[in-house]
DNA sequence: GAGCACTGC
C-alpha cells in the first residue's frame, strides 16, 4: 500500500497554485473516463436512495446511516449533500475517519470523482498534513483532528454538516466527538442568545492564542457575537446492523439502512471446541491448501509471537507434502514489522503458488489485502485493558465479539465468493459478546478529561457519554491531573498550566515536562526527549543479530539513563541528516538516513515519526510563548525536570535488586532493554510500566532521591 | 536477561 511521504504533500500543496494547469488537464481528460466514473457511481447501492437520504437530512437534524461494506456511503453521501445545497453560505461538510489512511484515500477518490484537484473543493486534513484550501467544501479528516479543532472553535462553526464515519468502531475519539457534537448541535440551534454565555470561555482561549494568531481568534469571536450560528446537521454512519445505540443516544434519531455489496461467504464451524487453536490453525491451513481451489488464505492471530511460531510450523510440515503440493508461501504482517516487509503481502503470489497471510488485527480494518478467498479465524484477539487501581495497561488475549467475527469473515468476500473457517463450534459463536467493549471503558482517561475541561465541560462524571466510563477510572485520572497541577482543588482546569497542557498533543505527563523544562532552560532538549518517548520503540534487536545491535546501542548510551540515550540518538540522526543534506537532494538524504538507521539498529519509521512530532510540538511551544533554550552540555537541569514531571513514576532500589514503585507500591524490575539494566542506580524515574512475566519498567533515568521532596512536595516529604 | 494488538492528536 502506498504510504504518504512529506514530499507528496509538499507537491500537492504547490498544486493549489496551479489551477490553470489543472483545468487544462481536466478538460483534456478523456470523456470515456468521466463516463466510467459516473457509471460506477450510479451502480453503487447507495445511489438508489440518494433522494431519500437528502430528504431525511433536510427534515432531521441528526440521521443515522447504516451501511455495510461496499454500499458507497463514505464516498457518495458527502457529494449528494454538496450537490443538494448543504454547502451554501460557505458551510463545510466534514467527514471524520478513525484512521489517517482512510481519510487520505477516500479524499483522493472523491476528488477524482468530482473531477477536481485534491485540496481544492475536496480535501483532507490529518496530523502533520493539511491538504485543504479556502475553496474546500468536502473535508475528510481524522476524528482526533476534529476534536483538536474544537479547542480553537468550540462551535465548529465552519461546518454545516459533520459526518462521523465508522462510528461502530467506538474509538475513544469517536465517543468523545459524539458527546461534543450533541452539545454543539444544541447550542447552535439555540442560536445567538446562548452563545454569549460561552463568549467568556472563548475569550479565555483567545488570550492564549492572541500572541500568534490574534486575527483568527478575533474572527471566531466576531462570528459568535455577530451572527446567528446556522444549525449543525449530524450524520452518524455505522456498519453495524444495530443502529439502536446511536439512535437512542440522539433522542430517537431516524436511521436509514443502505444495502451493502459483498460476495457471499460460507461460514464453517468446528464440531468440537479446539483445545489448541494454533494446532487447529495449522491443520486448517493445510486442509485448505490440499482440498480447496485457488485463492489466498488470511489467518487472524493475536500477535507477533504466534505469527512467527505458525510460520515456523508451516515450514516444518511443508516438506512432508508431495513436491507438487509444496507451492505455499507465508507472509507475516503486524504493525511493528518494518514497512518494506509489510509491503510483501500485497504482491501477487507466483503462478501456481498459494499465499498464506498470517496477520494480527491490522488486517481487520487497517489494511485490505487483495486476493483473499479463505479466512481462518481462531476467534481470539489481544487487547489492551486498563487497571485503574495500578494504572497498568496490560495486554490480554480474549475471545472476539460477534461483530469482530463478522468483520473478519467479510475479508473473504471482497472479490468473489469466499469461505471463513471459524475454529470453534457454532453454539460458541452465539455466546460471544455482540460487540467489542468500547475503548473508553478500557483506557486511561487523563487526556479525555483534559480535553473536555478545555472545551469548558467541567462535570466529567455527569457528561452525557454514549457509554459511561468507569467512575473509578475517571477519579483516578482526575487525581493524576491534579497532582500534575493541571486541575485546581475545585477540579477546574488550572491557568496557565492546565490550559497549556490541554493545547499540547501529548500525554499529560509529557506536556508537564515541557512546561517545567521551559522554566529551567532545557526546553530544547526536553522537546526531543518527549518526541522520542511519544513514538513506538526506537531500537530493534533482531534475534539473529542481538550482539551487533547491542554494540550499536552502546555508542549512544548515556550512564544517566534511557532519556539521555534517546536524546543522543536523535541528535546523532539530525547531525547525520544535516551533513547528508549538504551534498545530496532531500530525497537522497532521507534515504541515507534510513540506511544509517538500519546500520545502527534503529527503527527509521520511529525516528521519522519523532521528527514530525518534534517539529509540531516545537511550533506549539513557540506559539504558547515558551522560550526554546538549551542547557548546553550540562544535562543536570534536564534530569531534574524529568524528576519534576515523572515524580509519580519514581522507584527505589531494594536490597534484592528489584525496585519499589513509590506511588503504587508495586515491586518492579528494570526492563533488560534499558541502558541502566546492569547499573541499577538507587533512585530512578521511569516512563512506562508494562506487565509481562514481571512488572517491567521501561525508559528509565537516574535521579537524586532528594529531588523528589524538593520538586514534588505535593507527593513526597523528607522523612526524619 | 525480554519479547507489545491497533489507532490517534
Amino acid at each position: 500500500m502506498p504510504s504518504m511521504t512529506s514530499s507528496d504533500s509538499a507537491q500537492r500543496q504547490s498544486n493549489h497554485n496551479t489551477d490553470v494547469n489543472q483545468l487544462k488537464k481536466l478538460k483534456a481528460e478523456p470523456f470515456a473516463r468521466r463516463q466510467k466514473i459516473e457509471q460506477h457511481r450510479k451502480s453503487l447501492p447507495i445511489a438508489a436512495v440518494e433522494k431519500v437520504l437528502l430528504e431525511e437530512v433536510r427534515n432531521n437534524d441528526t440521521l443515522i446511516v447504516v451501511g455495510e461494506t461496499g454500499s458507497g456511503k463514505t464516498t457518495q453521501l458527502p457529494q449528494y449533500l454538496n450537490n443538494g445545497g448543504f454547502c451554501r453560505n460557505g458551510g463545510i461538510i466534514g467527514i471524520t475517519q478513525p484512521r489517517r489512511v482512510a481519510a487520505i484515500t477516500v479524499a483522493k477518490r472523491v476528488a477524482e470523482e468530482c473531477g477536481v484537484a485534491l485540496g481544492q473543493q475536496v480535501g483532507y486534513a490529518i496530523r502533520f498534513e493539511d491538504v485543504t484550501s479556502r475553496s474546500t467544501r468536502i473535508k475528510y479528516m481524522t476524528d482526533g483532528l476534529l476534536l483538536r479543532e474544537a479547542l480553537l472553535d468550540s462551535y465548529l462553526s465552519k461546518y454545516s454538516v459533520i459526518i462521523v464515519d465508522e462510528a461502530h468502531e467506538r474509538t475513544v475519539h469517536t465517543d468523545v466527538l459524539l458527546g461534543l457534537l450533541k452539545t454543539v448541535q444544541k447550542t447552535r440551534s439555540q442560536g445567538v442568545s446562548d452563545a454569549v454565555n460561552i463568549d467568556h470561555r472563548e475569550a479565555k482561549n483567545g488570550m492564549l492564542l492572541e500572541k500568534h494568531n490574534g486575527s483568527e481568534v478575533a474572527s471566531i469571536l466576531k462570528q459568535c457575537r455577530g451572527k446567528k450560528l446556522s444549525p449543525l446537521k449530524i450524520i452518524i454512519m455505522s456498519a453495524s446492523l444495530d443502529a439502536r445505540v446511536f439512535s437512542e443516544y440522539f433522542g430517537g434519531a431516524r436511521a436509514v439502512h443502505v444495502q451493502g455489496r459483498q460476495y457471499p461467504v460460507d461460514i464453517l464451524y468446528t464440531r468440537q471446541p479446539e483445545t489448541d487453536y494454533i494446532d487447529a490453525t495449522l491443520i486448517t491451513i493445510f486442509q485448505i491448501h490440499m482440498e480447496e481451489g485457488p485463492g489466498d488464505v488470511l489467518v487472524f492471530l493475536t500477535g507477533q509471537e504466534e505469527i512467527e511460531s505458525v510460520e515456523r510450523l508451516v515450514h516444518e510440515r511443508l516438506p512432508q507434502l508431495s513436491e507438487s503440493k509444496r507451492k505455499l508461501l507465508t507472509f507475516p504482517i503486524f504493525s511493528s514489522l518494518p514497512s518494506e516487509k509489510q509491503m510483501k503481502v500485497f504482491m501477487p503470489a507466483p503462478v501456481g503458488f498459494r499465499k498464506v497471510i498470517l496477520a494480527t488485527n491490522i488486517a481487520e480494518t487497517s489494511v485490505t489485502i487483495p486476493g483473499i478467498k479463505y479466512v481462518i479465524d481462531p476467534g481470539m484477539v489481544k487487547v489492551r485493558t486498563y487497571e485503574a487501581s495500578t494504572g497498568i495497561e496490560p495486554l490480554i488475549i480474549i475471545k472476539t465479539s460477534k461483530a469482530q467475527a463478522l468483520q473478519r469473515s467479510g475479508r473473504a468476500g471482497r472479490e468473489g465468493p469466499g469461505k471463513c473457517y471459524r475454529l470453534y463450534p457454532e453454539n460458541e459463536f452465539d455466546k460471544l459478546k455482540d460487540s467489542t467493549t468500547p475503548e473508553i471503558k478500557r483506557c486511561n482517561l487523563s487526556n479525555v478529561i483534559l480535553h473536555l475541561k478545555a472545551l469548558g465541560i467541567d462535570d466529567i462524571i455527569g457528561f452525557d457519554f454514549i457509554e459511561q466510563p468507569d467512575r473509578i477510572a475517571i477519579i483516578k485520572s482526575m487525581e493524576l491531573l491534579f497532582l500534575l497541577g493541571a486541575l485546581t482543588e475545585e477540579s477546574k482546569l488550572s491557568d496557565p498550566v492546565g490550559q497549556k497542557m490541554a493545547r499540547l498533543p501529548l500525554d499529560p505527563i509529557y506536556s508537564k515536562a515541557l512546561i517545567i523544562a521551559s522554566q529551567f532552560n532545557c526546553l530544547e532538549e526536553m522537546l526531543i526527549v518527549v518526541a522520542m518517548l511519544s513514538v513506538e520503540s526506537i531500537f530493534y534487536a533482531p534475534r539473529e543479530k542481538l550482539e551487533e545491535s547491542r554494540i550499536a546501542l552502546k555508542s549512544f548510551a548515556s550512564p544517566e539513563g534511557d532519556h539521555l540515550t534517546l536524546l543522543n540518538v536523535y541528535r546523532a540522526s539530525e547531525e547525520f541528516l544535516q551533513k547528508s543534506n549538504l551534498v545530496n537532494s532531500k530525497e537522497k538524504a532521507e534515504k541515507n538516513l534510513r540506511k544509517w538507521c538500519k546500520e545502527n539498529f534503529i527503527n527509521s519509521r520511529s525516528v521519522k515519526h519523532a521528527r514530525d512530532i518534534h517539529s509540531q510540538i516545537r511550533r506549539n511551544a513557540e506559539q504558547m510563548g515558551f522560550h526554546v533554550t538549551s542547557c548546553g552540555d550540562d544535562l543536570l537541569p534536564l534530569r531534574r525536570c524529568l524528576a519534576a514531571s515523572f515524580f509519580l513514576n519514581a522507584a527505589l532500589k531494594q536490597p534484592d535488586g528489584t525496585y519499589r514503585a513509590l506511588s503504587s507500591g508495586l515491586t518492579v524490575q528494570i526492563h533488560p532493554s534499558s541502558v541502566l539494566f546492569r547499573m541499577k542506580p538507587d533512585c530512578i524515574i521511569f516512563d512506562e510500566l508494562v506487565r509481562t512475566n514481571h512488572n517491567y519498567i521501561r525508559n528509565i533515568s537516574r535521579i537524586d532521591y532528594l529531588w523528589l521532596a524538593e520538586l514534588a512536595p505535593q507527593c513526597y516529604a523528607l522523612q526524619e
